[in-house]
DNA sequence: TGTACATCAGTGAACGCGCGTTCACTGATGTAC
DNA sequence: TGTACATCAGTGAACGCGCGTTCACTGATGTAC
């Protein structure tokens, strides 16, 4: 039967939302589409009317997840205190135990490193998000030296998703601790 | 029919250094059985008298990886320009693009932090990976200081990961050669 | 040393299963007159 | 404003496919006598 327009939209959004968190949850591949419609309280029929292929699904989640952080980014003020606050909650045992509500960098980096032809799009919604993330690191951060701020956002990017992964990885609790702790000291302090 | 004991041994060798590659290459569940036992020029029936499943089969695949790195780390002497040498490698454009020969710890750590009570075992091998690692980058790694050593050995393992699999990830050549730059030279100036 | 036989890695067809995707059908909604 | 009908998101069964795993069978090898 036919559905009223306004729910279309919002099934829509509430499709994508499910599929953001399962995708950071447990990867690309470890999600099925009727999972993902099952999340949302529908069969999986429906699913091709919303979107064109699980593949198109993965690229506009990514870049949903992407567009909605960078709004809640640039909401707090980037403050000193913000910008170090943020650090702190990336590299904390909340983040590293609830991937679903965390960075889309660190849960789908691997498998977006992997996309081939047909999840091209992903890949791109992907660098889109790295890049902005950068951009935002740089200028918000405050870094001893502005000119160096590229560089420097380049290394801290590269430990935090470093630092959430191998602490995900780990299963001795102490050292992912340690993990985490170290690393969040070194821009800390 | 029955075949010689001595190239049994030398096939489940063959085996798991086809599985260690594929893994690297296209992940644990982006290979499957008969992938690797093709690729050993097997079929994939006789897998079973080899390993107990797909998972024990990652197990060891990673223990083995482990420790053939191990050795060869080892045997190469750990003078401050041989650690300067790895460094230089682990965050080279060849390495990121040929993770079949490269790390295992960008390559399958997103999964094996995603692992379920079947593939303990693959992430108790991971976990002693990283161990060793840390312990061999913290004692041969010229650290400006001995006492932080451990410290600064996560800090640059979450560094070396974190850069290869966003190099890895970015469809932007330019940006992925930077971070590689930008890690490198962190530690190598 | 020669013969009889148990062993077991190999073969390749088959198992049940869940995947991404398709499709004929339904029926309340929105539109044309 | 009331009626007739086209629309299309939903349903749920079905598609072909490849997955991990099993199994009856093969036959050269290694062992017992």
């Amino acid at each position: 039967m036919r559905y009223p327009a306004s729910e279309t939209a919002e099934k829509h959004e509430r499709i994508l939302g499910e599929a953001a968190r399962l995708f950071r949850e447990r990867g690309y591949s470890g999600v099925s589409v009727s999972e993902i419609m099952q999340a949302t309280g529908l069969t999986h029929g429906p699913f091709y009317s919303h979107f064109a292929s699980k593949d198109a699904l993965f690229a506009e989640a990514l870049t949903h997840l992407s567009e909605r952080g960078q709004c809640e980014l640039e909401r707090a003020a980037a403050t000193p205190d913000a910008m170090r606050a943020y650090l702190a909650a990336y590299l904390s045992a909340q983040h590293r135990d609830h991937p679903g509500h965390g960075c889309l960098m660190p849960a789908v980096g691997s498998e977006v490193g992997r996309a081939g032809e047909r999840q091209a799009d992903a890949r791109s919604a992907y660098t889109r998000h790295v890049k902005r993330m950068l951009a935002w690191l740089g200028q918000a951060y405050p870094w001893p030296a502005r000119d160096t701020a590229r560089r420097d956002a380049h290394r801290m990017l590269a430990s935090m998703i470093g630092a959430v992964i191998l602490a995900r990885a780990v299963d001795d609790a102490q050292l992912s601790d340690d993990i985490l702790r170290d690393v969040r000291e070194q821009f800390l302090t």
